[in-house]
RNA sequence: CGCGAGGUGGAGCAGUCUGGUAGCUCACCGGGCUCAUAACCCGGAGGUCGCAGGUUCAAAUCCUGCCCUCGCAA
């Protein structure tokens, strides 16, 4: 941002909290990175009260841009700064609104993806486009690589597209309601692996996780999470969850359909390897039943 | 003071409980063998056992402090 023409007025982010192993105070990246660059930030615990940004209307504001806030925005922010709210979205709205659209386009699948410049209104995601950048999401793309492609697109719409709005040469045009489609926010529950789905649907869930913490399925009880794979269609009558054999491509799991072949895993407590160092360390029991 | 795991040749681990020669798989170098293989056989180099103290005749191993990495939970 601060390479752009514009010039940041003030940051407004979520206080500083207890997280993280042996809950110490940490601040969030844009509040690190903000009081670096000597720009003004609130860090409100809720935005229901007014008053603690009231000074904010008193800047001389042409664009507020909202980012990955985690709050709802309240009707009086959206007021004070009428028709300048706008927000970047990390998917083709009206497609996967809400909360997770990154992991939601992977889960289904999804070839194409993009970013999306939007204004903001009080229904969630459902304000008018400004301007999509969209692009092609490959077989070896997981989530990770999507949101960084993502970052350089958001990038452009910030520093070109949001000016030729503001100077009038770019209409927004409103969302298809009927082609929205809702991304909700990810469980827990949701991370564990379900050997009895298929190898495709595994496949994609592995790379949507990615920027979730990575999936995980049980070995004797410890976790052992799964960074990347590959699969194949081929049918067979054994147990979902066996682990039929190693070679080159992988360690072949049964899955409800087809084979997971892991590539990249990570046990409790130590470090994401490649399959092949890490049986040499731990070699898991050929048959064995993933939970 | 949220709970827990770990730091040992280039990679991954065992050894730590019960102190006493630095071990295994792989990679690497040299040699051999095979039509062939993540192939096999023989030989070799490479380590301040995270750091700093302490206990001991003797510490990777026991005690204390510190640094770093990672899993869970928020």
């Amino acid at each position: 941002m601060e390479d752009s023409q514009f010039a940041v007025q003030a940051v407004v982010t979520k206080p500083e909290k207890t997280s993280g192993r042996g809950m110490k105070l940490h601040s969030s990246p844009v509040y690190t990175l903000a009081k670096q660059m000597n720009i003004p930030v609130w860090t409100p615990l809720s935005l229901k009260d007014s008053k603690p940004l009231e000074s904010l209307k008193s800047l001389d504001i042409s664009a507020v841009v909202v980012v990955d806030y985690g709050l709802i925005l309240p009707s009086y922010l959206l007021n004070w700064f009428s028709n300048r709210v706008f927000n970047i979205h990390t998917s083709l709205l009206p497609r996967w609104r809400g909360a997770a659209p990154i992991v939601h386009c992977l889960l289904a699948g999804d070839k194409k993806t993009g970013v999306t410049l939007q204004k903001m209104v009080p229904r969630l995601d459902a304000g008018d486009i400004i301007y999509q950048l969209g692009f092609d999401i490959s077989d070896q793309m997981n989530s990770l690589d999507v949101l960084k492609k993502m970052e350089s697109l958001s990038f452009q719409l910030m520093s070109k597209y949001l000016p030729l709005f503001l100077n009038g040469a770019i209409s927004p045009v409103s969302q298809d309601e009927s082609s929205a489609t809702y991304a909700s926010k990810i469980e827990k529950s949701q991370l564990k692996i379900n050997w009895s789905d298929s190898s495709g649907d595994l496949f994609n869930k592995v790379r949507a996780m990615v920027i979730k913490n990575g999936v995980y399925t049980l070995y004797q009880g410890s976790r052992l999470k799964i960074w990347s794979a590959d699969y194949d269609n081929e049918s067979h009558q054994e147990e979902c969850g066996k682990i039929m054999l190693y070679n080159g491509k992988g360690l072949k799991v049964a899955c409800g359909q087809g084979h997971l072949y892991l590539k990249e895993v990570q046990l409790e407590g130590r470090k994401i390897q490649k399959i092949a160092p890490f049986l040499r360390g731990f070699p898991l029991k050929t048959g064995y039943i993933f939970d």
